[in-house]
RNA sequence: GCCCAGGUAGCUCAGUUGGUAGAGCAGCGGACUGAAAAUCCGCGUGUCGGUGGUUCGAUUCCGCCCCUGGGCA
């Protein structure tokens, strides 16, 4: 394969960071790797130890990529995540190195390979407009009105559904152009699955779910409610993603008193399973061409090499 | 020991003026085309604490017993 793109991804706290390092490791010799990130949490500055994010000494080793580089207060995107792992993933094999983007935001690994239409960037206050309205009247009304203009994108929408209606509903107002009509047209900026090694980590539920509840004890233990302290000394938007990140505003409660240390665990660490749960779900079948790898680091090691030599 | 309030789904609870019961959360499955760690959809049989009684029929009414919480001694 010429320039292959290892693209690695699985449910939080499965341990691909760490396999993502060792496969650098083992790819010293042969120019080395660069690490690029496709986790929408892990980009925003704000966040590491509540987005387990590469410590800094993970970073001096091998270069990493789109970790920590986003203010909060800007939100990222699938779109935002692809211009910017295109431009990486040159700069990386310019210089001889195998790009390694890890991450578990499905969407995000969708897009890279196979692309995205070419809709325009909405303005900010035409998104911020879209928004209120549906703080105001609710996804239901914003249902109707949207039926109402463009009854074919209302259509595949569900009333009750915010996050993407509001979205149909700001791509009409930005750009005119119904929000199907867009999705139709031919997405440009993929790779390309041939030019991608795919992996997902895979590994027993019960096994993960002990793996999550014992990180996110540890995250309280590692500076994360300092952490999101300043950040809740932004005073930013509690809807911007990085203030809805898992474990933000469960530590939140507990810096406002509502819940004890105790019952903060127990919330945070339910929060992270429920999106490991998620996370599977999209593997399982949204990525079941992917090659599945077991929890076990240099066995997928081993593997990822062999099929970059392919 | 006495009095009061409870014992219903894994958890928190609702309900049945007597016809064997349902929400939220958890769990499981699913969707996902530019805020995705987001957003949304589907799935609920459980000795209704135990045991006698009344009744055509009791989780529901009555008796006794057990357990939990609170109060009084």
């Amino acid at each position: 394969m010429k320039h292959p793109v290892v693209l690695l991804t699985g449910p939080t706290a499965s341990g691909k960071s760490a396999i993502a390092m060792a496969l650098a490791h083992r790819l010293e010799e042969e120019g080395g790797a660069t690490i690029i990130n496709a986790d929408s949490m892990q980009v925003y500055r704000e966040l590491r130890v509540v987005t387990a994010r590469p410590t800094p000494a993970d970073e001096t080793g091998v270069p990493h990529r789109l970790y920590g580089t986003l203010p909060s207060a800007t939100p990222w995107s699938a779109a935002a995540f692809c211009d910017a792992a295109l431009k990486e993933i040159a700069a990386a094999q310019a210089n001889g190195r195998v790009a390694v983007v890890v991450g578990g935001t499905g969407l995000y690994m969708r897009a890279l390979i196979d692309g995205l239409p070419r809709i325009p960037t909405i303005p900010d206050d035409i998104r911020a407009e879209s928004r209120r309205m549906m703080d105001e009247i609710g996804p239901d009304a914003v249902h109707k009105r949207l039926a109402d203009r463009d009854p074919e994108t209302a259509a595949t929408l569900r009333p009750n559904d915010p996050q993407r209606l509001a979205r149909a509903w700001e791509v009409l107002a930005a750009t005119g152009r119904p929000l199907v009509e867009w999705q139709r047209d031919p997405p440009v900026g993929g790779l390309g699955p041939e030019r991608c090694v795919r992996c997902v980590v895979a590994m027993p539920r019960e096994t993960l779910y002990a793996r999550i509840d014992r990180r996110f004890a540890a995250m309280i233990d590692e500076g994360a409610l300092g952490e999101v302290d300043a950040l809740l000394d932004l005073g930013l938007s509690p809807a911007l993603p990085a203030m809805r990140a898992v474990g933000v505003p469960q530590i939140a409660a507990f810096l406002r008193g509502e819940v004890d240390r105790t019952a903060l665990i127990a919330r945070g660490s339910q929060a992270t399973r429920n999106l490991a749960k998620r996370q599977m779900t999209w593997a399982r079948n949204q990525m079941s061409d992917w090659a599945h790898l077991a929890q076990d680091s240099e066995n997928s090691v081993n593997r990822i090499f062999a099929k970059i030599r392919q």
